[in-house]
DNA sequence: CACCAATGGGGTAATTTGGGTT
DNA sequence: ATTGTCCAAATTACCCCATTGG
């Protein structure tokens, strides 16, 4: 079964814990998007919805989509694509892992994965991991993804570039587990 | 695959975020625009669908949206990037055109704006030509789409090997702009 | 010719709206 | 200031099953 593309006004109170009327008051005021049938019903699209809940801090319901955290991987080195999927899944969040190897999947996997946290390597080959990280950053759909940098060779002037440009924070490779523990919990998932 | 040019109720039923029966309701009074096979099924044209949706402020699925012919240059010489687009722009039919220069633009364009045909050099820095091939045409969501390849070295043995991968020919830089005519002839597209 | 998912027709149930009020 | 409640009218959804489309 395909998922759903819209919903009603009570369907949207339940998710966001009131009544049907006051989704309908929140429309008449814009404070969300919706848009009518031809006879008057509102209809309220899924990514709108997502959008209201996450702006309102409105905990969302599992069957709006996954709950489970999205983490994409981009880099061309196994051993550091291997450390950090261990380390995921050992841990007891849930996790969505997706990894990229070249630039195309990466841009692939960012629009159609849409992940929350992304491992960007770089010094990907033929990907400026800069310019990546600004287009990642000033696209809205992709706005409040975390990304977080990692560099073979650590200055701290390319750390504080990319940092500018929107990463959280920049890696210097090797990295330890507790390297890693910081950055996700930088990026808003406690791991213990 | 050519467009639709005609829906059933249930397919406008979606677009419309109602159930058939509303859709039946609507054709019964007369608010949109139906014929009917000679059983007596209804039809609605894909013109009076997108009218019926701008008129009641519905938004458009992106499925229903242009019907021009999108097409998406991966290449990072700007010379070969103009002449391809000088080429289309000065055609009479309608051509969406974007550009991609590296890896991540291509894959993120692959995915969002959803190229009918794709012109690809496949020496591009850090992407491999032939992989991305693959990948496209193995990938159900764009298995429609025509790749043009573009090489500077044509080699028999490379366009062979990128048309076994799925790609409809090899075009050799430079190309003339009779090539890139019968190019788009084996894509579907005439130009005069 | 036969199949089966999709559609139509007609009747009924459930939901939604808008406005006014608590 | 925000949210919950009430009501009649309108709109949309559901159900059954003979018919149609591919």
């Amino acid at each position: 079964m395909e998922t759903k593309q819209s919903f009603s006004t009570s369907e949207v109170a339940k998710y966001c814990h009131v009544t049907a009327d006051t989704i309908r008051k929140w429309a008449e005021a814009g404070r969300i998007r919706v848009f009518k049938t031809p006879g008057g019903h509102r209809r309220i699209r899924r990514e709108d919805l997502l959008k209201f809940l996450q702006e309102n801090e409105i905990p969302i319901h599992e069957d709006l989509g996954t709950s489970d955290v999205k983490i994409l991987i981009v880099d061309d080195e196994k051993a550091v694509v291997s450390v950090i999927r261990r380390f995921l899944e050992r841990s007891q969040t849930g996790f969505e892992i997706e990894v990229a190897m070249d630039g195309f999947d990466a841009g692939h996997l960012v629009a159609t994965f849409k992940p929350d946290i992304v491992f960007l390597d770089l010094r990907l080959p033929g990907m400026d991991g800069f310019e990546v990280t600004r287009r990642i950053k000033s696209d809205p759909q992709h706005a409040g993804t975390k990304i977080i940098a990692m560099t073979g060779y650590y200055e701290g002037e390319v750390a504080q570039r990319v940092v500018e440009l929107g990463a959280l924070l920049c890696l210097q490779k090797p990295f330890t587990p507790d390297d890693l523990r910081r950055a996700l919990a930088k990026a808003g998932v406690e791991i213990h």
